[in-house]
RNA sequence: CGCGGGAUGGAGCAGCUCGGUAGCUCGUCGGGCUCAUAACCCGAAGGUCGUCGGUUCAAAUCCGGCUCCCGCAA
């Protein structure tokens, strides 16, 4: 099938990788514009763009669909290219209705989630920080709304106790990839059924804010590994930013101030409601991330010292 | 030139301010003890102190260039 795929970040790149690898016929790529990133505010390529240089797929990085000059440019460019079908995964850009009318299967998009729960930026994080059991990707079919058109497919997945969003992120990401090359198998079959959303069900995963990844130890223990597992926390240790990317919840109860460290050996802090939080895996400003038993042999740590 | 931290045996760190014998917590290897152990005891190997140059009788330590890693900010 003659192909017009559209994505920017990692996520997107296991779906393009399949659909090289299913045969398929990429015209083109789509992917956000090179951004200013790292220390050096260097530009640098998206990791779709990237990937799409090594199979020498065209790339097109308009600053938007919408409006302007790029959008005039796109859509001709789309037209001329006349694919059968334009994959979209993780653009990041609203398609307008002119570019969601143009391929004759439409435009499909790969969510990370079970729709139509968690429609919107961040559903991988807000999945696991409302402490989901299970997850998974959603093959639909583009309409104007966000994320509101028609399911095609879909696969669950289930959500491992102390799995971080990096982790589900990666099965989601492959999950994905398999379940787009499904779906247009069975869209050229013609098996496809597509499934209304159920608006009453739905909910929004926004954008995540800055602020929501920092640990406030007056809540509880599940709490927290919640916030760290989807956001990877943060804390302030001897004035030092502290990331924490990985804990578990310690079945025992403390009666120490909020924050305080009750077992330096383990790197156990006290939390809300007496419940604990053993942090597993963190790092520290300007070293490098590091399980907490490594973290420990070089930095010790004092009962009562307090974080935050 | 956005701000800042860092590079020291296999891992994580101290030492640098006040130049002069390489330290700590582990790991590894050998031995001992033990019913047993990630426990304990004894011993050993392993480091051009990121890199290039400068100052000096002498540089991990002071000065300058370079490379790489990381926190903030975007």
């Amino acid at each position: 099938m003659k192909l017009v795929f559209m994505g920017t970040p990692d996520f997107a790149v296991p779906a393009l990788e399949a659909l090289v690898r299913a045969g398929h016929d990429i015209a083109a790529v789509f992917t956000q514009p090179d951004k200013p990133n790292g220390r050096k505010m260097k530009l640098v390529p998206s990791p779709v763009k990237k990937a799409a240089i090594v199979h020498g797929i065209p790339v097109f990085q308009p600053a938007s669909l919408r409006k302007g000059e790029d959008a005039v440019k796109s859509l001709e460019t789309l037209h001329a290219v006349s694919p059968d079908c334009i994959v979209v995964a993780a653009y990041g850009q609203i398609l307008p209705p002119a570019v969601l009318e143009l391929p004759r299967y439409g435009c499909m998009n790969i969510h990370a989630s079970l729709l139509p729960k968690y429609r919107g930026a961040a559903p991988i994080q807000y999945a696991i920080l409302n402490g989901e059991k299970t997850s998974g990707v959603t093959v639909m079919q583009m309409a104007e709304g966000l994320d509101t058109g028609d399911m095609l497919l879909r696969t669950e997945l289930p959500i491992g106790e102390d799995e971080t969003a990096a982790e589900l992120h990666d099965r989601l990401s492959e999950a994905g990839a398999a379940l787009i090359v499904q779906a247009l198998e069975d869209a050229a079959a013609g098996r496809l059924r597509p499934e209304k959303q159920d608006d009453a069900l739905s909910c929004y995963a926004p954008m995540i804010r800055k602020e929501q990844s920092a640990l406030t130890f007056d809540r509880p223990a599940q709490e927290l590994h919640r916030v760290i597992c989807a956001l990877t926390g943060f804390t302030t240790l001897d004035g030092k930013r502290l990331k924490v990317y990985r804990s578990t919840v310690c079945p025992g109860t403390g009666t120490a101030l909020p924050g305080e460290i009750v077992d330096p050996d383990t790197f156990t802090v006290q939390c809300g409601g007496g419940t604990l939080l053993t942090f597993t895996e963190v790092q520290a400003e300007g070293g490098k991330r590091m399980a907490v038993r490594d973290f420990l042999r070089g930095k010790k740590l004092a009962i009562g010292q307090r974080l935050g």
